[in-house]
DNA sequence: AAGGTAATCTTACGCTGTAAGGTTTATTTG
DNA sequence: CAAATAAACCTTACAGCGTAAGATTACCTT
Protein backbone atom coordinates (compact mmCIF):
# COMPACT_ATOMS: atom_id res chain seq x y z
CA UNK A 1 0.00 0.00 0.00
CA UNK A 2 0.96 3.72 -0.59
CA UNK A 3 1.07 5.25 2.85
CA UNK A 4 -1.84 3.08 4.80
CA UNK A 5 -5.48 3.25 3.74
CA UNK A 6 -7.38 1.29 5.94
CA UNK A 7 -4.19 -0.66 6.33
CA UNK A 8 -5.17 -2.78 9.57
CA UNK A 9 -6.20 -6.35 8.00
CA UNK A 10 -3.68 -8.61 9.54
CA UNK A 11 -4.95 -11.62 10.95
CA UNK A 12 -4.49 -13.54 8.59
CA UNK A 13 -8.53 -15.51 8.01
CA UNK A 14 -9.99 -12.08 7.65
CA UNK A 15 -10.22 -11.71 3.85
CA UNK A 16 -12.65 -13.46 1.86
CA UNK A 17 -15.14 -13.54 -1.30
CA UNK A 18 -17.66 -11.04 0.59
CA UNK A 19 -15.13 -8.66 2.33
CA UNK A 20 -13.38 -7.81 -1.49
CA UNK A 21 -16.57 -7.12 -2.89
CA UNK A 22 -17.83 -5.26 -0.04
CA UNK A 23 -14.56 -3.21 -0.40
CA UNK A 24 -15.34 -3.24 -4.17
CA UNK A 25 -18.85 -1.66 -4.06
CA UNK A 26 -17.37 0.94 -1.57
CA UNK A 27 -14.50 1.90 -3.69
CA UNK A 28 -16.66 1.90 -6.74
CA UNK A 29 -19.00 3.89 -5.27
CA UNK A 30 -16.31 6.63 -4.26
CA UNK A 31 -14.34 6.58 -7.64
CA UNK A 32 -16.07 4.85 -10.07
CA UNK A 33 -15.79 1.76 -12.08
CA UNK A 34 -12.72 2.94 -13.75
CA UNK A 35 -11.10 2.71 -10.21
CA UNK A 36 -11.71 -1.13 -9.95
CA UNK A 37 -8.66 -2.74 -10.39
CA UNK A 38 -7.37 -5.64 -8.83
CA UNK A 39 -4.12 -3.29 -7.32
CA UNK A 40 -6.86 -0.59 -6.19
CA UNK A 41 -9.10 -3.08 -4.80
CA UNK A 42 -6.59 -4.67 -2.64
CA UNK A 43 -4.67 -1.77 -1.43
CA UNK A 44 -8.01 -0.62 0.06
CA UNK A 45 -7.99 -4.10 2.07
CA UNK A 46 -4.45 -3.61 3.01
CA UNK A 47 -3.08 -6.20 0.80
CA UNK A 48 -1.20 -6.97 -2.33
CA UNK A 49 -3.35 -7.53 -5.58
CA UNK A 50 -2.54 -11.42 -5.95
CA UNK A 51 -3.96 -12.15 -2.62
CA UNK A 52 -7.45 -11.12 -4.26
CA UNK A 53 -7.38 -14.51 -6.74
CA UNK A 54 -7.27 -16.56 -3.24
CA UNK A 55 -10.82 -15.78 -3.17
CA UNK A 56 -12.02 -14.47 -6.67
CA UNK A 57 -11.00 -16.59 -9.53
CA UNK A 58 -10.12 -13.03 -11.83
CA UNK A 59 -11.02 -9.72 -12.59
CA UNK A 60 -14.43 -10.42 -14.60
CA UNK A 61 -15.80 -12.68 -11.72
CA UNK A 62 -14.97 -9.88 -9.36
CA UNK A 63 -16.98 -7.89 -11.65
CA UNK A 64 -20.18 -10.38 -12.08
CA UNK A 65 -19.67 -10.54 -8.17
CA UNK A 66 -20.65 -6.51 -8.10
CA UNK A 67 -23.25 -7.33 -9.74
CA UNK A 68 -24.40 -9.82 -7.71
CA UNK A 69 -23.60 -7.34 -5.09
CA UNK A 70 -26.43 -4.67 -6.17
CA UNK A 71 -29.02 -6.81 -7.32
CA UNK A 72 -28.90 -8.54 -4.11
CA UNK A 73 -29.68 -4.97 -2.20
CA UNK A 74 -33.01 -4.51 -4.81
CA UNK A 75 -33.41 -7.94 -3.76
CA UNK A 76 -33.05 -7.49 -0.12
CA UNK A 77 -34.70 -4.41 1.06
CA UNK A 78 -37.23 -5.25 -1.18
CA UNK A 79 -38.31 -8.30 0.88
CA UNK A 80 -37.74 -5.79 3.73
CA UNK A 81 -40.24 -3.81 3.11
CA UNK A 82 -42.50 -6.12 1.03
CA UNK A 83 -45.20 -6.83 3.94
CA UNK A 84 -47.54 -4.07 2.36
CA UNK A 85 -49.87 -7.01 1.44
CA UNK A 86 -50.65 -8.49 -1.92
CA UNK A 87 -52.78 -5.46 -3.21
CA UNK A 88 -53.49 -4.61 -6.92
CA UNK A 89 -51.81 -6.96 -9.31
CA UNK A 90 -48.91 -5.05 -10.55
CA UNK A 91 -48.57 -2.65 -7.18
CA UNK A 92 -45.62 -4.49 -6.14
CA UNK A 93 -44.12 -4.98 -9.75
CA UNK A 94 -44.32 -1.03 -9.67
CA UNK A 95 -42.67 -0.78 -6.77
CA UNK A 96 -39.82 -3.40 -7.08
CA UNK A 97 -38.82 -1.39 -10.23
CA UNK A 98 -38.52 1.99 -8.14
CA UNK A 99 -36.84 0.30 -5.69
CA UNK A 100 -34.52 -0.75 -8.10
CA UNK A 101 -33.81 2.13 -9.52
CA UNK A 102 -33.05 3.75 -6.35
CA UNK A 103 -30.42 1.05 -6.31
CA UNK A 104 -29.50 1.88 -9.40
CA UNK A 105 -28.96 5.62 -8.25
CA UNK A 106 -27.26 5.00 -5.29
CA UNK A 107 -24.65 3.16 -6.90
CA UNK A 108 -24.21 4.75 -10.87
CA UNK A 109 -22.03 2.93 -12.25
CA UNK A 110 -23.86 -0.53 -11.25
CA UNK A 111 -26.22 -0.27 -14.91
CA UNK A 112 -23.61 0.08 -17.27
CA UNK A 113 -21.94 -2.48 -15.71
CA UNK A 114 -24.85 -5.10 -15.81
CA UNK A 115 -24.96 -4.17 -19.38
CA UNK A 116 -21.54 -5.10 -19.82
CA UNK A 117 -21.74 -8.36 -18.72
CA UNK A 118 -22.33 -10.98 -21.34
CA UNK A 119 -24.61 -12.61 -19.22
CA UNK A 120 -26.20 -12.17 -16.08
CA UNK A 121 -24.31 -13.75 -12.92
CA UNK A 122 -26.16 -16.34 -11.25
CA UNK A 123 -26.70 -14.94 -7.89
CA UNK A 124 -29.00 -12.26 -9.75
CA UNK A 125 -31.07 -14.83 -11.47
CA UNK A 126 -33.04 -14.83 -8.17
CA UNK A 127 -34.63 -11.07 -8.55
CA UNK A 128 -35.71 -11.84 -11.91
CA UNK A 129 -37.54 -15.10 -10.79
CA UNK A 130 -39.12 -12.75 -7.89
CA UNK A 131 -40.23 -10.26 -10.48
CA UNK A 132 -41.52 -12.90 -12.19
CA UNK A 133 -43.62 -14.60 -9.30
CA UNK A 134 -45.23 -11.13 -9.06
CA UNK A 135 -46.10 -10.94 -12.59
CA UNK A 136 -47.32 -14.60 -12.69
CA UNK A 137 -49.61 -14.14 -9.77
CA UNK A 138 -50.78 -10.74 -10.89
CA UNK A 139 -52.46 -13.24 -13.26
CA UNK A 140 -49.91 -12.81 -16.32
CA UNK A 141 -48.99 -15.78 -19.14
CA UNK A 142 -45.69 -16.59 -19.19
CA UNK A 143 -45.44 -15.03 -22.39
CA UNK A 144 -46.79 -11.98 -21.15
CA UNK A 145 -44.61 -12.01 -18.04
CA UNK A 146 -41.01 -12.47 -20.29
CA UNK A 147 -42.07 -9.72 -21.95
CA UNK A 148 -42.46 -7.70 -18.78
CA UNK A 149 -39.09 -8.50 -17.70
CA UNK A 150 -37.52 -7.67 -20.64
CA UNK A 151 -39.59 -3.98 -20.95
CA UNK A 152 -39.22 -3.37 -17.09
CA UNK A 153 -35.62 -4.69 -17.46
CA UNK A 154 -34.15 -2.21 -19.95
CA UNK A 155 -35.98 0.51 -18.94
CA UNK A 156 -34.71 0.28 -15.59
CA UNK A 157 -31.32 -0.46 -16.56
CA UNK A 158 -31.02 1.94 -19.62
CA UNK A 159 -32.55 5.29 -17.97
CA UNK A 160 -29.87 5.79 -15.74
CA UNK A 161 -27.79 7.72 -18.19
CA UNK A 162 -28.07 11.58 -19.36
CA UNK A 163 -28.59 11.71 -22.76
CA UNK A 164 -28.27 15.58 -23.01
CA UNK A 165 -25.16 16.89 -22.38
CA UNK A 166 -22.85 17.05 -25.78
CA UNK A 167 -21.19 20.31 -25.38
CA UNK A 168 -23.18 23.05 -26.15
CA UNK A 169 -25.79 23.25 -23.66
CA UNK A 170 -25.99 25.77 -21.02
CA UNK A 171 -26.41 23.18 -18.64
CA UNK A 172 -25.64 24.59 -14.86
CA UNK A 173 -22.69 27.70 -15.45
CA UNK A 174 -22.88 30.24 -18.15
CA UNK A 175 -21.30 28.91 -20.94
CA UNK A 176 -20.99 30.78 -24.94
CA UNK A 177 -23.91 31.89 -25.65
CA UNK A 178 -22.84 31.70 -29.45
CA UNK A 179 -22.55 28.06 -28.71
CA UNK A 180 -26.53 27.94 -27.78
CA UNK A 181 -27.60 30.42 -30.36
CA UNK A 182 -25.67 27.87 -33.13
CA UNK A 183 -27.21 24.61 -31.57
CA UNK A 184 -30.53 26.64 -31.56
CA UNK A 185 -30.14 27.21 -35.46
CA UNK A 186 -29.12 23.54 -36.11
CA UNK A 187 -31.39 21.79 -33.61
CA UNK A 188 -34.50 23.88 -33.22
CA UNK A 189 -36.79 21.29 -31.49
CA UNK A 190 -34.27 20.17 -29.46
CA UNK A 191 -33.09 23.71 -28.06
CA UNK A 192 -36.93 24.51 -27.97
CA UNK A 193 -37.64 21.38 -25.49
CA UNK A 194 -35.08 22.13 -23.59
CA UNK A 195 -36.00 25.56 -22.98
CA UNK A 196 -39.64 24.62 -21.91
CA UNK A 197 -38.08 21.74 -19.74
CA UNK A 198 -35.79 23.73 -17.84
CA UNK A 199 -38.22 26.47 -16.73
CA UNK A 200 -40.54 23.87 -14.85
CA UNK A 201 -37.96 21.33 -13.69
CA UNK A 202 -37.29 20.80 -10.23
CA UNK A 203 -33.66 19.39 -10.36
CA UNK A 204 -32.95 15.88 -8.62
CA UNK A 205 -29.87 14.32 -8.74
CA UNK A 206 -28.60 13.99 -12.20
CA UNK A 207 -29.50 16.86 -14.10
CA UNK A 208 -32.02 18.70 -15.70
CA UNK A 209 -33.95 15.87 -17.19
CA UNK A 210 -34.03 11.95 -15.77
CA UNK A 211 -35.79 12.78 -12.90
CA UNK A 212 -37.92 10.48 -10.84
CA UNK A 213 -41.05 11.78 -12.71
CA UNK A 214 -39.58 11.09 -15.79
CA UNK A 215 -38.68 7.72 -14.89
CA UNK A 216 -41.88 6.63 -13.56
CA UNK A 217 -44.11 7.99 -16.31
CA UNK A 218 -42.48 5.61 -18.40
CA UNK A 219 -42.77 2.70 -15.74
CA UNK A 220 -46.17 3.59 -16.02
CA UNK A 221 -46.72 3.69 -19.62
CA UNK A 222 -45.44 -0.10 -19.50
CA UNK A 223 -47.29 -1.12 -17.25
CA UNK A 224 -50.24 0.13 -18.16
CA UNK A 225 -50.01 -1.47 -21.52
CA UNK A 226 -49.00 -4.81 -19.71
CA UNK A 227 -51.92 -4.54 -18.35
CA UNK A 228 -54.51 -4.12 -20.54
CA UNK A 229 -52.38 -7.13 -22.94
CA UNK A 230 -53.14 -9.30 -20.07
CA UNK A 231 -56.84 -7.85 -19.08
CA UNK A 232 -57.41 -8.65 -23.21
CA UNK A 233 -55.60 -11.33 -25.11
CA UNK A 234 -52.85 -11.97 -23.20
CA UNK A 235 -50.81 -11.65 -26.66
CA UNK B 1 2.12 -5.85 -38.13
CA UNK B 2 1.88 -9.48 -37.46
CA UNK B 3 2.13 -10.68 -40.97
CA UNK B 4 -0.01 -8.23 -43.11
CA UNK B 5 -3.05 -6.60 -42.40
CA UNK B 6 -4.34 -4.74 -45.05
CA UNK B 7 -0.73 -3.59 -44.65
CA UNK B 8 -0.80 -1.32 -48.08
CA UNK B 9 -1.31 2.39 -46.64
CA UNK B 10 1.93 3.79 -47.65
CA UNK B 11 0.68 6.92 -49.52
CA UNK B 12 1.19 9.75 -46.90
CA UNK B 13 -1.77 11.72 -46.59
CA UNK B 14 -4.08 8.72 -47.14
CA UNK B 15 -5.43 8.59 -43.19
CA UNK B 16 -7.80 10.94 -41.76
CA UNK B 17 -10.32 10.45 -38.63
CA UNK B 18 -13.14 9.25 -41.32
CA UNK B 19 -10.37 6.11 -42.39
CA UNK B 20 -9.64 5.37 -38.83
CA UNK B 21 -13.14 5.25 -37.69
CA UNK B 22 -14.42 3.66 -40.45
CA UNK B 23 -11.52 0.52 -39.56
CA UNK B 24 -12.79 0.59 -36.14
CA UNK B 25 -15.83 -0.02 -36.79
CA UNK B 26 -14.80 -2.77 -38.99
CA UNK B 27 -12.97 -4.41 -36.00
CA UNK B 28 -15.21 -3.72 -33.57
CA UNK B 29 -17.56 -5.89 -36.00
CA UNK B 30 -15.61 -8.49 -36.17
CA UNK B 31 -13.52 -8.80 -32.69
CA UNK B 32 -15.93 -6.79 -30.36
CA UNK B 33 -15.39 -3.88 -28.48
CA UNK B 34 -12.23 -5.52 -26.41
CA UNK B 35 -10.46 -5.26 -29.77
CA UNK B 36 -10.52 -1.53 -30.22
CA UNK B 37 -7.45 -0.43 -28.64
CA UNK B 38 -5.11 2.57 -30.19
CA UNK B 39 -2.75 -0.29 -31.28
CA UNK B 40 -4.71 -2.75 -33.16
CA UNK B 41 -6.41 0.17 -34.85
CA UNK B 42 -3.53 1.13 -36.10
CA UNK B 43 -1.97 -2.36 -36.85
CA UNK B 44 -5.40 -2.68 -39.15
CA UNK B 45 -4.21 0.45 -41.03
CA UNK B 46 -1.25 -0.97 -41.72
CA UNK B 47 0.19 2.00 -39.12
CA UNK B 48 1.81 2.65 -35.98
CA UNK B 49 -0.36 3.74 -32.74
CA UNK B 50 1.14 7.00 -32.58
CA UNK B 51 -0.03 7.96 -36.14
CA UNK B 52 -3.39 7.74 -34.92
CA UNK B 53 -3.49 10.91 -32.32
CA UNK B 54 -2.60 13.16 -35.84
CA UNK B 55 -6.46 12.48 -36.66
CA UNK B 56 -8.10 11.67 -32.92
CA UNK B 57 -6.81 14.12 -29.58
CA UNK B 58 -7.25 10.05 -27.63
CA UNK B 59 -8.79 6.71 -27.23
CA UNK B 60 -11.93 8.44 -25.54
CA UNK B 61 -12.52 10.55 -28.58
CA UNK B 62 -11.82 7.62 -31.25
CA UNK B 63 -15.05 5.69 -29.11
CA UNK B 64 -16.94 8.79 -29.48
CA UNK B 65 -16.46 8.35 -33.01
CA UNK B 66 -17.55 5.25 -32.96
CA UNK B 67 -20.74 5.76 -31.07
CA UNK B 68 -20.83 9.12 -33.82
CA UNK B 69 -20.50 6.59 -36.93
CA UNK B 70 -22.96 4.24 -35.54
CA UNK B 71 -25.74 6.88 -35.38
CA UNK B 72 -25.27 8.58 -38.44
CA UNK B 73 -25.73 5.13 -39.92
CA UNK B 74 -29.32 5.06 -38.58
CA UNK B 75 -29.59 8.37 -39.65
CA UNK B 76 -28.54 8.42 -42.89
CA UNK B 77 -30.56 5.08 -43.69
CA UNK B 78 -33.40 6.53 -42.70
CA UNK B 79 -33.60 9.43 -45.10
CA UNK B 80 -32.62 6.93 -47.46
CA UNK B 81 -35.85 5.17 -47.02
CA UNK B 82 -38.00 8.16 -45.58
CA UNK B 83 -39.97 8.44 -49.20
CA UNK B 84 -42.83 6.45 -47.45
CA UNK B 85 -44.94 9.79 -47.07
CA UNK B 86 -46.07 11.26 -43.62
CA UNK B 87 -48.73 8.88 -42.57
CA UNK B 88 -49.74 8.79 -39.53
CA UNK B 89 -48.67 10.57 -36.67
CA UNK B 90 -45.92 7.81 -35.00
CA UNK B 91 -45.78 5.86 -37.73
CA UNK B 92 -42.16 7.26 -39.07
CA UNK B 93 -40.90 7.53 -35.37
CA UNK B 94 -41.73 3.58 -35.10
CA UNK B 95 -39.56 2.88 -38.18
CA UNK B 96 -37.03 5.09 -36.99
CA UNK B 97 -37.13 2.86 -34.23
CA UNK B 98 -37.09 -0.46 -36.02
CA UNK B 99 -33.90 0.91 -37.75
CA UNK B 100 -31.84 1.82 -34.88
CA UNK B 101 -32.69 -1.80 -33.56
CA UNK B 102 -31.53 -3.17 -36.95
CA UNK B 103 -28.07 -1.35 -36.66
CA UNK B 104 -27.43 -1.78 -33.23
CA UNK B 105 -27.87 -5.59 -34.32
CA UNK B 106 -25.31 -5.33 -37.17
CA UNK B 107 -23.61 -3.64 -34.50
CA UNK B 108 -24.03 -5.13 -31.23
CA UNK B 109 -21.12 -3.69 -29.32
CA UNK B 110 -22.83 0.00 -29.76
CA UNK B 111 -25.43 -0.41 -27.35
CA UNK B 112 -22.88 -0.93 -24.16
CA UNK B 113 -20.69 1.69 -25.84
CA UNK B 114 -23.58 4.29 -25.93
CA UNK B 115 -24.01 3.41 -22.65
CA UNK B 116 -20.48 4.02 -21.22
CA UNK B 117 -19.90 7.18 -22.80
CA UNK B 118 -20.73 10.04 -20.59
CA UNK B 119 -22.67 11.92 -22.88
CA UNK B 120 -23.59 11.63 -26.57
CA UNK B 121 -21.11 12.89 -28.87
CA UNK B 122 -22.18 15.94 -30.61
CA UNK B 123 -22.18 14.41 -34.26
CA UNK B 124 -24.64 12.03 -32.27
CA UNK B 125 -27.64 15.06 -31.34
CA UNK B 126 -28.98 15.19 -34.68
CA UNK B 127 -30.48 12.02 -35.01
CA UNK B 128 -32.41 13.09 -31.15
CA UNK B 129 -33.47 16.43 -33.49
CA UNK B 130 -35.31 13.94 -35.75
CA UNK B 131 -36.76 12.10 -33.80
CA UNK B 132 -38.02 14.69 -32.02
CA UNK B 133 -39.34 17.05 -35.18
CA UNK B 134 -41.35 13.60 -35.90
CA UNK B 135 -42.90 13.36 -32.48
CA UNK B 136 -43.31 17.53 -32.68
CA UNK B 137 -45.49 16.73 -35.93
CA UNK B 138 -47.23 14.25 -34.74
CA UNK B 139 -48.93 16.39 -32.41
CA UNK B 140 -46.67 16.14 -29.06
CA UNK B 141 -45.69 19.08 -25.98
CA UNK B 142 -42.15 19.23 -25.78
CA UNK B 143 -42.94 17.91 -22.71
CA UNK B 144 -43.86 14.94 -23.95
CA UNK B 145 -41.63 14.85 -26.53
CA UNK B 146 -38.95 14.64 -23.82
CA UNK B 147 -40.33 11.83 -22.40
CA UNK B 148 -40.91 9.88 -25.49
CA UNK B 149 -37.16 10.38 -26.28
CA UNK B 150 -36.30 9.08 -22.96
CA UNK B 151 -38.73 6.14 -23.18
CA UNK B 152 -37.60 4.88 -26.30
CA UNK B 153 -33.96 5.44 -26.61
CA UNK B 154 -33.93 3.36 -23.21
CA UNK B 155 -35.59 0.63 -25.20
CA UNK B 156 -33.80 0.84 -28.24
CA UNK B 157 -30.52 0.50 -26.16
CA UNK B 158 -31.01 -1.49 -22.98
CA UNK B 159 -33.00 -4.29 -25.62
CA UNK B 160 -30.06 -5.94 -27.26
CA UNK B 161 -28.61 -7.45 -24.13
CA UNK B 162 -29.76 -11.49 -23.54
CA UNK B 163 -30.64 -11.59 -20.04
CA UNK B 164 -31.26 -14.61 -19.18
CA UNK B 165 -28.36 -17.53 -19.96
CA UNK B 166 -26.52 -17.86 -16.12
CA UNK B 167 -25.14 -20.97 -16.28
CA UNK B 168 -27.77 -23.95 -15.95
CA UNK B 169 -29.84 -23.30 -19.15
CA UNK B 170 -30.35 -25.48 -22.05
CA UNK B 171 -28.85 -22.74 -24.08
CA UNK B 172 -28.35 -24.80 -27.63
CA UNK B 173 -26.42 -27.84 -26.50
CA UNK B 174 -27.50 -30.37 -24.02
CA UNK B 175 -25.97 -29.70 -20.91
CA UNK B 176 -26.18 -30.97 -17.69
CA UNK B 177 -29.69 -32.23 -16.64
CA UNK B 178 -29.09 -32.05 -12.95
CA UNK B 179 -28.12 -28.37 -13.13
CA UNK B 180 -30.99 -28.06 -15.24
CA UNK B 181 -33.28 -29.78 -12.79
CA UNK B 182 -31.86 -28.15 -9.63
CA UNK B 183 -32.63 -24.64 -11.58
CA UNK B 184 -36.02 -25.42 -12.13
CA UNK B 185 -36.16 -26.20 -7.88
CA UNK B 186 -34.89 -22.93 -7.12
CA UNK B 187 -36.46 -20.88 -9.94
CA UNK B 188 -39.69 -22.32 -10.91
CA UNK B 189 -41.16 -19.33 -12.60
CA UNK B 190 -38.07 -18.83 -14.52
CA UNK B 191 -37.53 -22.69 -15.63
CA UNK B 192 -41.92 -22.76 -16.54
CA UNK B 193 -41.39 -19.50 -18.58
CA UNK B 194 -38.52 -20.54 -20.35
CA UNK B 195 -39.81 -24.11 -21.21
CA UNK B 196 -43.34 -22.77 -22.30
CA UNK B 197 -41.09 -20.32 -24.71
CA UNK B 198 -38.51 -22.13 -26.42
CA UNK B 199 -41.30 -24.74 -27.93
CA UNK B 200 -42.78 -21.51 -29.36
CA UNK B 201 -39.93 -19.64 -30.49
CA UNK B 202 -38.27 -19.36 -34.20
CA UNK B 203 -35.12 -17.93 -33.47
CA UNK B 204 -33.38 -15.22 -34.19
CA UNK B 205 -29.99 -14.15 -34.23
CA UNK B 206 -29.79 -13.68 -30.58
CA UNK B 207 -31.06 -16.51 -28.75
CA UNK B 208 -34.40 -17.80 -27.71
CA UNK B 209 -35.67 -14.43 -26.18
CA UNK B 210 -35.07 -10.89 -27.40
CA UNK B 211 -36.26 -11.62 -30.63
CA UNK B 212 -37.87 -8.66 -32.98
CA UNK B 213 -41.15 -10.12 -32.02
CA UNK B 214 -39.84 -9.20 -28.50
CA UNK B 215 -39.03 -5.53 -29.06
CA UNK B 216 -41.77 -4.81 -31.34
CA UNK B 217 -44.11 -5.97 -28.51
CA UNK B 218 -42.13 -3.47 -26.08
CA UNK B 219 -42.07 -0.94 -28.70
CA UNK B 220 -45.52 -0.83 -29.66
CA UNK B 221 -46.41 -0.76 -25.51
CA UNK B 222 -44.46 2.41 -25.39
CA UNK B 223 -45.96 4.41 -28.32
CA UNK B 224 -50.09 3.07 -27.40
CA UNK B 225 -49.37 4.83 -24.29
CA UNK B 226 -47.36 8.08 -25.69
CA UNK B 227 -50.36 8.27 -28.23
CA UNK B 228 -52.47 7.62 -25.43
CA UNK B 229 -51.14 10.45 -23.29
CA UNK B 230 -51.46 13.16 -26.41
CA UNK B 231 -54.80 12.43 -27.32
CA UNK B 232 -55.47 12.82 -23.70
CA UNK B 233 -54.66 15.54 -21.21
CA UNK B 234 -51.10 15.69 -22.91
CA UNK B 235 -49.39 15.35 -19.19
C1' DA C 1 17.02 23.13 -54.99
C1' DA C 2 15.72 24.83 -50.13
C1' DG C 3 12.87 25.32 -46.54
C1' DG C 4 8.78 24.53 -44.04
C1' DT C 5 5.16 21.70 -42.32
C1' DA C 6 2.55 18.09 -41.24
C1' DA C 7 2.34 12.94 -41.03
C1' DT C 8 4.55 9.18 -39.33
C1' DC C 9 7.60 6.36 -36.41
C1' DT C 10 10.62 5.37 -32.18
C1' DT C 11 11.27 5.21 -27.62
C1' DA C 12 9.85 5.33 -23.02
C1' DC C 13 6.86 5.51 -18.76
C1' DG C 14 3.50 4.15 -15.62
C1' DC C 15 -0.40 1.68 -15.63
C1' DT C 16 -3.13 -2.93 -16.24
C1' DG C 17 -4.35 -8.33 -15.35
C1' DT C 18 -2.32 -12.35 -13.95
C1' DA C 19 1.18 -16.58 -14.24
C1' DA C 20 4.80 -18.68 -11.40
C1' DG C 21 6.91 -19.55 -7.42
C1' DG C 22 8.55 -18.26 -2.65
C1' DT C 23 7.24 -17.16 2.22
C1' DT C 24 4.53 -16.88 6.16
C1' DT C 25 0.92 -18.44 9.25
C1' DA C 26 -2.72 -21.54 11.12
C1' DT C 27 -4.26 -26.13 11.68
C1' DT C 28 -3.92 -30.87 11.99
C1' DT C 29 -1.53 -34.82 13.34
C1' DG C 30 1.90 -37.79 15.86
C1' DC D 1 5.22 -30.15 22.27
C1' DA D 2 6.96 -30.77 17.66
C1' DA D 3 6.55 -31.86 12.91
C1' DA D 4 3.85 -31.87 8.71
C1' DT D 5 0.42 -30.07 5.82
C1' DA D 6 -2.30 -26.71 3.71
C1' DA D 7 -3.96 -22.36 3.01
C1' DA D 8 -3.28 -17.42 2.70
C1' DC D 9 -0.35 -14.09 1.37
C1' DC D 10 3.63 -11.71 -1.02
C1' DT D 11 7.27 -10.99 -4.67
C1' DT D 12 8.68 -10.95 -9.08
C1' DA D 13 7.94 -10.87 -13.85
C1' DC D 14 5.67 -10.30 -18.40
C1' DA D 15 2.92 -8.77 -22.14
C1' DG D 16 -0.18 -5.38 -23.40
C1' DC D 17 -2.38 -0.85 -22.57
C1' DG D 18 -2.76 4.69 -23.45
C1' DT D 19 0.03 8.28 -24.53
C1' DA D 20 4.02 12.07 -23.77
C1' DA D 21 8.29 13.54 -26.04
C1' DG D 22 11.15 13.78 -29.66
C1' DA D 23 13.33 12.14 -34.08
C1' DT D 24 12.45 11.18 -38.76
C1' DT D 25 10.30 11.12 -43.15
C1' DA D 26 7.76 12.72 -47.12
C1' DC D 27 5.36 16.15 -49.34
C1' DC D 28 4.24 21.12 -50.81
C1' DT D 29 5.48 25.66 -51.61
C1' DT D 30 8.61 28.96 -53.14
Amino acid sequence: MTDREHAIRRSRGSLDRETVLRAAVELADAEGLRAITMRRVAQSLGVEAMSLYHHIPNKEALLEGLVEAVLREVGEEFSGLSRSRSDGGLASVRSRCLLARDVMLRHPWAPQLINSTPHIPFGAIAHYEAALAELISAGFSYHLGHRALHALGSMILGFVQEPFRPSGLEGDAAEDPADSAEFAALMPHLSAMVEAEVHTTQDRSLGWCDSQAEFEFTLDLLLEGLARRQAGGDT
